[in-house]
RNA sequence: GGGCGGUUAGCUCAGCGGGAGAGCACUACGUUGACAUCGUAGGGGUCACUGGUUCAAUCCCAGUACCGCCCACCA
């Protein structure tokens, strides 16, 4: 017996429990003999990282691929797994650290850290995975790999080592992205612009032997000023011509800097001359280069301002009184203090012109949260651009494809213009850069530490002592790899040859340059071949303003809530019937219950089901049915397995599930159960037995199509009805027999039905009274079907018979049904004013349409241009339209006179 | 500055060259032995605006307004 209400709590752990133990996911589980592979690599969660409503969504997603084509017969891998994800992690475990009132990191030293954050990561890290569980992920979980696993980290250092030695990783010293906070170097990508209210400071720079003059630099950044090596003017600015060639000599420092003419000043910008510090600004070390300007660092890794004992800052500059007093003053001080006292001190000098209130965008390191610094370092880089040639290639050729399409451009424009990418960071989490040094710096670059050291000893002819290199891998440079190095590269695993590439990638946009380009870039190198096949890239799903969620925001929706109030199933369904393609999801939590009331009521059919006692019957054929009303439904689902099955195809995951949505509760649900009740509380005969085994039949497939969106509940009523293997193997329905005969036939009485319904309810005719119907006009046919369905007519549109009358009744209500009118004689019962102002609403609606109707056909470009089909259309449109409004007219004249 | 997307019922969203849709909310009636997490019926939209293409435009094109996102840059 199945209870009262669906109760996901109780359900869902059982259900997991069932497909852990038959090891239901385990890639090939279930798969057909000599079934095509289906793979697809988990866009790997952070080991730090939460469920959330993103997380939900790419997992629903992928979950209803993976369980579809396993319930096809495919040979499904998901692979899942997580990212080690380098600051992230590394700065949940020094936050617990510093709350614990533990020495910092730098206290307790690089191996005892890195011992730490494992040890957090076994006892709280990856809670993500038990949470991607309970939203049903059909991942196989026996071959869960970790970005810092022995395999993995061995193919990042195959990789690293390979490309090094193919010119394509190399070391640089030019300006990187630094976050002070994180003392780190970052990528690129990892900047966020943050628009910022602040100020323009105009400098007055006097000009070298020539009293009282001034060149006027206007900058947002004054602290840098004392690492600047030149003004600079455009050529063509007649404003400084005369003092090209000639030298500013730089307040507070008492430095001579060169004025340089170059393209990159405009003259529409601030004072047009702009003062060059090619050490704190992308575009002045550019400049810088150009003319020979030195680069003189003056901030220290935690951009705190570092002049004492720089020998750089002080070469060349005459050591005066002014220069200790600034060393003095601004030394030490963090970078935002310092541009207060320099502001300060300009004014005390009467070298400031003016300050203006400034709006601009400041660079902020996505993680720390703070203003990045373009700072002078050595850093390692990926030749991206080389990389990207053959990945560029592979979208162009359609060997990988997006889905949908117009992401391509997202992925050429960035692709085409590809920076080298800085792939080391200053942290102790990830995996460190397998490069050691000799003393006198010599590089060796090997796979393990003992074959750095041969090399390096065979170089210098003996024991040489070596120091590792300290950085870590950009955690994406291991996430590059992913859809190779979780099947076992860098050995040829049965597992590489038969997954790779994989079928599809799931992801969100926000990720196509961290890692969908990049492993294009790796994968096409490294295995010669795309890693995935189609990308399907779905939505964000973002706030009722359409901001993205996030954590500092609070505007975040928690799944987990969600699935604890509303079950799994309902989230999965929810969050796929809203996946349109190319557009963000905006999410209202009513949708979460209207499709848990979905599951409530695909239970209560089930129960339906099992009151009246349909069994699923071994080999039932739906195509030899003799009653109308199951060949019917058996069309519909036919119809709409078709439907579902080539939505999902095309990943249009929103028109699968509504599909599924509509047949399950406004065909099967609304219709067939009502109008079979009567057959099933009848006498015992070969139609009821017939009909019983139809429900048990179509609710068998229904909850089959709805088993990637559902499939906690659909287990559940799978393993109810009977002993059998689970539906998570299959099999996915077919689409069977059309019968255009019983679907004409059926659409007829449910039409029927509605009618007098509508009317009843419209005459405020009590539901309990039952009205006669009488039929006059009506065909041959229709008097067969009248016949037919009696009992469920009278059943279902409150009706205490249906006769036949030559003519319709005079006074009564009439209900015009194709070609037949059905007079409901309620003359007592009902407001003839009321029925009169209906039917004179419904024949000016019918004349509107005509009217529309007869515009187009009399149109005669219409008639000659437009396809033959759509004017043929437009005819019987008018003829039916016609039909109608004469008859509504009829019944208008019929009706007596009121007052 | 460049690019992308959006503007459809009160709300959240589908759809799309030839008859405006769903869920929620709302109104009325209803416990007819699957289901009140329900049923039946109903109200509600000049499909942002302006032009153009077309026999036909909510849908295609161009422009405008507003909203959002991405990239670059800002002295």
């Amino acid at each position: 017996m199945l209870e009262k209400t669906f109760d996901a709590a109780d359900v869902e752990p059982r259900i997991a429990a069932l497909w852990e133990k038959a090891d239901a996911f385990r890639a090939g589980a279930g798969a057909k003999p000599g079934a095509k592979p289906f793979s697809i690599v988990i866009p790997p969660p952070n080991v730090t990282g939460s469920l959330h409503i993103g997380h939900a969504l790419n997992n629903t997603l992928q979950d209803v691929l993976a369980r579809f084509e396993r319930m096809r017969g495919r040979d499904v891998l998901w692979q899942p797994g997580m990212d080690h994800a380098g600051i992230a992690t590394q700065m949940v475990v020094e936050r617990q650290m510093m709350e614990r009132q533990e020495p910092d990191r730098h206290k307790i030293g690089r191996a005892k850290f890195v011992e730490k954050v494992w040890a957090w990561k076994a006892e709280s890290g990856g809670q993500i995975i038990n949470q991607l569980k309970r939203l049903g992920a059909s991942c196989d979980w026996s071959r869960e790999r970790f970005t810092m696993d022995e395999g993995l980290s061995r193919a990042v250092t195959k990789v690293f080592v390979e490309l090094y030695r193919a010119g394509l990783i190399y070391k640089d010293k030019r300006l990187v992205n630094w976050d002070p906070k994180l003392r780190t170097a970052i990528s690129d990508l990892e900047v966020e612009q943050v628009e910022t209210k602040g100020k323009l400071y105009y400098f007055k720079y006097p000009i070298e032997g020539e009293a009282g003059r001034f060149i006027v630099v206007a900058t947002t950044r004054p602290e840098t000023m004392l690492g600047d090596t030149g003004v600079a003017v455009h050529p063509d600015d007649e404003r400084y011509k005369d003092l090209v060639g000639r030298y500013a000599i730089l307040p507070l420092v008492g430095r001579r800097i060169r004025i340089v003419a170059d393209e990159y000043a405009d003259p529409e910008a601030g004072t047009g001359a702009v003062k060059i510090t090619p050490a704190h600004d992308f575009n002045d070390f550019e400049v810088g280069k150009r003319h020979g300007l030195p680069a003189i660092n003056i901030l220290d890794v935690v951009a705190n301002v570092s002049l004492d004992g720089n020998a750089d800052f002080v070469e060349g500059v005459p050591s005066g009184e002014e220069l200790r007093t600034t060393i003095a003053t601004l030394h030490g001080l963090d970078r935002f203090s310092a541009r207060k006292r320099i502001v300060a001190m300009m004014e005390d000098r009467g070298l400031v012109e003016k300050i203006e209130d400034h709006v601009h965008t400041v660079p902020h390191g996505d993680r720390g949260g703070v203003p990045i610094e373009p700072y002078l370092t050595e850093q390692w880089y990926a030749d991206a651009k080389t990389l990207a040639a053959p990945a560029i290639a592979a979208v162009r050729e359609g060997r990988t494809v997006f889905v949908p399409k117009n992401w391509e451009k997202t992925y050429f424009d960035w692709m085409e213009n590809i920076q080298p990418w800085c792939i080391s960071r200053q942290l102790w989490w990830g995996h460190q850069i397998p490069a050691w040094y000799a003393p006198d710096g010599t590089l060796f670059v090997a796979a393990t530490e003992r074959e750095a050291q041969a090399e390096a000893d065979a170089r210098f002819g003996g024991h040489t002592p070596l120091k590792r290199d300290e950085d870590v891998l950009d955690t994406w440079f291991s996430s590059a790899l992913w859809p190779f190095s979780t099947l076992g590269w860098p050995d040829e695993t049965p597992e590489l040859a038969r997954y790779y590439p994989t079928s599809v990638l799931v992801t969100a946009f926000d990720i196509i340059f961290f890692w969908v380009a990049r492993m294009m870039m790796f994968g096409l190198h490294f295995m010669k071949e795309v890693p995935f096949r189609d990308v399907y890239i779905h939505a964000l799903v973002r706030d009722e303003k359409g901001a993205k969620m996030s954590k500092s925001k609070g505007n975040i929706i928690d799944p987990l809530v969600l699935i604890d109030r509303y079950g799994a199933d309902a989230v999965r369904f929810t969050l796929a019937a809203m996946a349109a393609q190319g557009r963000d999801i905006k999410l209202a939590e009513s949708r979460v219950e209207g499709y848990r009331n979905f599951a409530t009521k695909l239970w209560n059919a089930a129960r339906f089901a099992e009151h009246y006692d349909c069994r699923p019957i071994d080999g039932f054929d739906p195509s030899g049915a003799t009653e109308t009303l199951n060949r019917w439904i058996a069309t519909e689902l036919t119809l709409a397995t078709r439907s579902v099955t080539t939505a999902i195809e095309a990943y249009k995951f929103n028109e699968a599930a509504g599909a599924i949505y509509r047949f399950t509760w406004n065909l099967f649900c609304d219709w067939y159960l009502e109008l079979i009740k009567p057959v099933l509380n009848g006498e015992a005969s070969a139609a009821k037995e017939e009909t019983r085994a139809t429900v048990a039949w179509v609710l068998d497939r229904i909850v089959a199509l709805l088993h990637p969106f559902m499939p906690f509940i659909t287990e559940e009523l799978w393993a109810r009805s009977g002993e059998r293997p689970l539906l998570a193997f299959g099999p996915w329905p077919d689409p069977g027999f059309e019968d255009d005969v019983a679907a004409s036939e059926i659409n007829w009485l449910i039409g029927l039905i509605s009618e007098v319904r509508s009317v009843r309810s419209e005459m405020n005719v009590p539901a309990g009274a039952m009205v006669p119907l009488l039929v006059s006009g009506a065909s041959a046919d229709t008097v067969d079907r009248l016949r037919k369905h009696d009992v469920v007519i009278k059943r279902l549109a409150r009706s205490d018979g249906i006769t036949l009358a030559d003519m319709p009744l005079s006074g009564a209500v009439q209900v015009l049904v194709g070609e037949a009118t059905i007079s409901l004689p309620l003359a007592g019962v009902i407001d003839l004013k009321a029925e009169k102002a209906r039917l004179t609403r419904e024949a000016d609606k019918t004349r509107k349409e005509i009217a529309k109707i007869d515009a187009k056909l009399g149109n005669e470009q219409f008639r000659a241009k437009a396809p033959e089909e759509v004017v043929e259309e437009q005819r019987e449109r008018r003829e039916e339209a016609e039909a109608l409004l004469a008859r509504t007219e009829a019944a208008l004249a019929r009706l007596p006179e009121s007052d």
